[in-house]
DNA sequence: TCGAATATATAAC
DNA sequence: GTTATATATTCGA
């Protein structure tokens, strides 16, 4: 595996980071409002999969993230490298993908549809490298509150506040902290 | 409200 | 290699 690149940018409070292959697949991308934690958390994330950190470039891929962050239509296609995450993790994130905008659905609905328990899928979601591009945002618990979201590896209340940001951005309908019914989407029942 | 049950992943022997 | 521990959970008592 050749060496990965590290794009970083900044845009209003958040900073956003993408790291990309050599043949312009999406590795992992991460954000937040420290871009030196943000940086830091994807050489990491480089460093522990193919043992060494990644070049400082720029690419598009850090643009349409902010884009897709900002609730804009998507300009281009992503093709991401799912080298590295585990069967399970790729089952889930494939769910994730089908889950339509402005929609959302639970982590015992997930379970229930691939066969696994609702806890695994937590876990699955948690480790999702693809933030903004895979919308695990959309992923809620049963009670249908806004549940939890990591930010580059750190739970906290910030993160659920933005995970709310994320859903109200794309008209999920939300009143309270507590989803509205209708919005729930099951992917056991898709067309 | 609280505790057991559940599926993966990771750390600890 | 095998066992313990930790999770972005869920459901029933």
């Amino acid at each position: 595996m050749d060496t990965l690149r590290l794009s970083l940018e900044k845009s209003g409070k958040m900073s956003f980071s993408c790291l990309v292959d050599q043949k312009n697949q999406l590795v992992a991308s991460a954000f937040g409002s420290d871009s030196r934690i943000v940086a830091r958390h994807l050489v990491e994330y480089s460093t522990n999969i193919i043992g060494r950190p990644p070049t400082r470039t720029d690419h598009w891929l850090t643009n349409e993230m902010i884009n897709r962050f900002e609730g804009g239509k998507h300009q281009q296609s992503v093709r991401l490298n799912r080298d590295f995450v585990s069967t399970h993790q790729g089952k889930v994130c494939g769910v994730l993908e089908k889950i339509p905008p402005g929609r959302v659905t639970t982590y015992g609905l997930i379970s229930h549809h691939i066969g696994s328990g609702p806890r695994a899928v937590g876990g699955a979601v948690g480790s999702n490298p693809w933030s903004i591009f895979v919308p695990c945002h959309r992923v809620v618990p049963s009670d249908l509150s806004i549940g939890n979201y990591s930010l580059c590896g750190t739970l906290g209340e910030d993160g659920s506040v933005t995970k709310r940001d994320l859903l109200m951005r794309e008209a999920v309908p939300v009143d309270e902290n507590r989803i509205d019914s209708t919005a729930v989407w099951d992917p056991s029942e898709e067309d």
